[in-house]
Order: C-alpha cells, then structure tokens, then sequence
DNA sequence: CGCTATAATATTGTATGACAAATAAACACG
DNA sequence: CGTGTTTATTTGTCATACAATATTATAGCG
C-alpha cells in the first residue's frame, strides 16, 4: 500500500477535518472522551496517519480536541472554542450575506460610538486624509474603493479597543470578499458613490464633534444604505424607528 | 540525529506556528513571495520537516499563508484572515480584559435590541425558564452560573441572527474563561447574585415589550454593572451619557 | 485486605527517508 | 522571437521507527 491513493483532491486534511468537525459537532462522539486513535481513523479514511495528524491539527487548534499522550484526542466540551470562522456562509445566499452585514453594521456603529469619545486629533486628521483621497479618486474617475476601506479601518482604530479593531478588520475582509464573490459587477455608478461620500463626512463630523450618539446613528444609516446599494433590506440593531432622521424632536 | 531535540516543550508545532505567525505580522517576510523551502525552515528552527509541515498547516487554516507545490508558502495579503482569534490576550491583564467585556458589551447589547424585534413566543419561554432556574439556584445556596449562561445564549439565539449568535457564544466563553482565570474567588455574594437577577429580568422584559431600545440599554447597564463588580469600569459603548435611566425625558 | 510504588502498554509526538504530483524556469526547437 | 518540452525544485503523501507520556495493571508492603 505505498503512494498516494488516487490524486483526486489534493487536499486531504482539509476533506478528513471538515468531516470530523462535522460529526463532532453533531454529537456523533462522546465530549471528554476521546476519538478513535490516529492508527484507526487512518484506516478509516484510507489515507495515511500524516493526514489524520494534520487534520487533527486543526481540530486542536481550533480547540475542538485536545489531545494527550496515552489517551488520543478528547472531544472537548462544546463552545469553548478558540476561533471564530465564518467558513460555512454561502456567498450566494442572501440571508448569510444579510447576517454578516447585520453584526457589522452593529459592530461598527458601537465602534463609532466609543471613537467619538475617545478619539484622538491624529484619529481625525487620517480620516479627513482617507476621505480627501475618495474625493479624488472621483475626480478621476475611480472608484476609491482602497481609501474607503481604509477610513472604515480608521474608525476601528479611532474606538480606542484593540480587539474591537482586529474584530472589525476581520469582518470587514469578509464581507467585502463575499460581495466581491457575490456580484462581480460592482456599482461604478458615480451618482453613488458621491452619496456615499456624505454618508462618510456626516459620520466624520459626528465623531469628531464627540457626539456618541449621533455617530452610532450615521453609521447605522450608512449601513442600511450600503446593505440596500447592495440589493439587500436588513434591520438596524439600533431599533427600525428613527432611521436616518437624527435626535432633534 | 535520531529523536526529539530535548523534550523541553511538548508543542513544537505551536511554538514554531507562533514565531512565524509574529515573523509575517511583522510584515518580515514580502506578501505575494514564498516563504523559505520547509527542508530550509526545518534546519532553521532545527526541527524535523513534520513538525514544519504542522506548523505551515496552521498558518494556512487561517490564511495568513497559501502554498503551492514547486513554489513554496506565499504570504497572502494582509487581512485575509480566516479565522478570528483571541489568544494574544493576557487574562493577567485589566486592559484586555476591559477590552474584551467592551466588544462583548457592544454586541450583546445590539443582539438584544434585534430581539427585541425578532423573538418568538418560544425564545420568552426559554429565557423565563432560565431566569426561574437562577432562582431556584439562589434558593438553594448556589451560585446559578450555568443558567445565567444560557440566558445570555437565549439572547444570542433571539436576536435570530445566527451568525451572531454563534460569535456571542465564542465571546462569552472567552470572557467566562478569562473571568475565571483572573480571579478564581468568585463572588458568592447573593445580595449581589439578587441584584443581577433583577438586571436579568429587566432585559427580559424590555425584549418582550418589543422595545428595542430600552432592551439596548438594559443590556447595556447589565454588562456595565457587571464589569464594575469585576472591577473594571468599562465605557458603554451607546455613549456615557443616560446611564441606567431609560428613555422617557 | 487495602494502599502505594512499580512496571507494562497503548497512544501521541517527532524524526527520517522515500516517492508522487505539480509547476516554474530553463532549454531546445521551429 | 515565440512556443513546446524537459528539468529541477518544492510540496503532498506514505511508511516506519523510536521517544515521551500517562493510563492501567501488577506487585509489593503494611
């Protein structure tokens, strides 16, 4: 039994951790005890321990198993997990999208929140940088896509929280894959883009001028929009009333 | 050169995993190019090439590299991460841990306001049946954690968001297990477990109400409290300002 | 008979060597 | 100069061997 067994897939592991992930999260093994040996389940599977070792891998790190010498890997209790992924949303599916975009307008108008209280003067100098650099990019005709990216990362940075900012970097990478992946055919359209724009000043201002409030509210609204421009209708965290409109009675 | 190197680290992959992981952060190798060969890295770290190959898989579940064959390890561009992680986190450190309890805050306190919106005749039950459970843990002298926990997760679950839901449940058992790590005398206080129960019951009846501001702030006057009997004054995140008070002026 | 120290044993951790697969780069050829 | 072919390098997988470790069984002792 020497060589590969058939160069089908060329990524075993990542087969043999997905199905094992599967079937430990739907209970199909014992939590605290431990799964079959390496030996074993490379029988199983018909490939070698190197690959049952490697997917095993990844089930310890991402806390699934632990395992000990002498006694295999141990289902750990469930939900103490040490990543957070967000690997089995569908690109194509509308309602993950939706999902996605719903923590992060969440995520992100708590964050404007905390950066209106808590920024700094470089905070905002880099903001009105980034946003300058949209404006431009207009003028020429491109999209300013980079720069866009770049002042939401700004806020992140602005809230003053570490995790917060590495969070939000996360999310923001993934929801901008999944719309890349999901409608090639960006909107070019100039007209938005500059609406857009206000959307940013208007959270800008609202930041630099410590009004924690109105910020989490710009943010939420830009978020509607932007989920809208996307063909998308999803619920503001904040409460469905007083959308767009600001705190003045 | 037979067997281990000395045996003083039982996790040579991990170890390796962290220093490179540090070494790409640092931006010490160029995106887009090859990391050395793994013959080249295993005579670096002076490892065997299996625990190189262990350490690279990691690396690539969480996408901070990609290898092909005949080229080797690229670096991918960063922030393409696919997994979001908190293990860089000092459960020895209040900064961290305020940090942490802030996003938590941020989060909870937007899923209860989607609750409030979205829940069903089902998701009420459920948090009733928990709340009475911590009662029935006060009567009898415990301390009533565990349905204390699973009325936050009824939170998680009513937002009826599940990708949210799912990152909820990974924040609270980070911040339980750091909790528990920082200060295992926990407080047994029932004065104190009393007065959580009231927080409890009043976000319950905020989310049933349908008013999902008032659940955003019981929320957050929840966690705020509850940061501060762990001796952390955290900033809330909707804005300092209303504290506690709710919304009739 | 019960408790503790020691040995047997199964399982993971690591090392080593071999070969297959894939592909970028060098090369040959038209 | 462009294009197809060979070559070399690197990863992917397999197989085997031994070390480390902790559970379990066993033996020894009070």
């Amino acid at each position: 039994m020497a060589g590969p067994i058939k160069s089908d897939a060329h990524k075993l592991p990542e087969k043999v951790a997905r199905i094992l992930a599967g079937e430990i999260g739907q209970g199909r093994f014992v939590t605290g005890k431990p799964l079959p040996p390496e030996s074993e389940l490379a029988e199983r599977f018909g490939v070698s321990r190197t690959v049952i070792r490697e997917a095993l891998a990844r089930l310890k790190y991402d806390g699934l198993v632990e395992s000990r010498p002498r006694v295999g890997a141990i289902v750990v209790p469930a939900g103490q997990r040490r990543a957070f992924r967000l690997d089995s949303l569908d690109p194509k599916s509308g309602q993950d999208l939706r999902n996605l975009y719903e923590l992060r307008a969440l995520v992100e108008s708590g964050a404007a929140a905390l950066a209106a209280v808590r920024h700094g003067a470089k905070d905002i100098e880099r903001m009105e940088k980034h946003l300058a650099s949209i404006d431009q990019a207009l003028e020429t005709g491109r999209l300013g896509a980079s720069p866009d990216l770049a002042f939401h990362r700004d806020l992140a940075t602005a809230s003053g929280n570490p995790v917060l900012d590495d969070f939000m970097r996360f999310l923001n990478t993934k929801v901008s894959g999944m719309i890349r992946m999901a409608r090639r055919k960006s909107n070019q359209d100039p007209v938005l883009a500059a609406m857009v724009q206000d959307e940013h000043r208007e959270i800008l201002e609202a930041v630099g001028s410590g009004d924690s409030e109105r910020a989490r509210r710009a943010v939420l609204s830009h978020m509607q929009k932007g989920a809208l421009r996307q063909g998308l209708e999803i619920v503001i965290p904040g409460g469905p009333r007083d959308l767009g409109r600001h705190l003045e009675p």
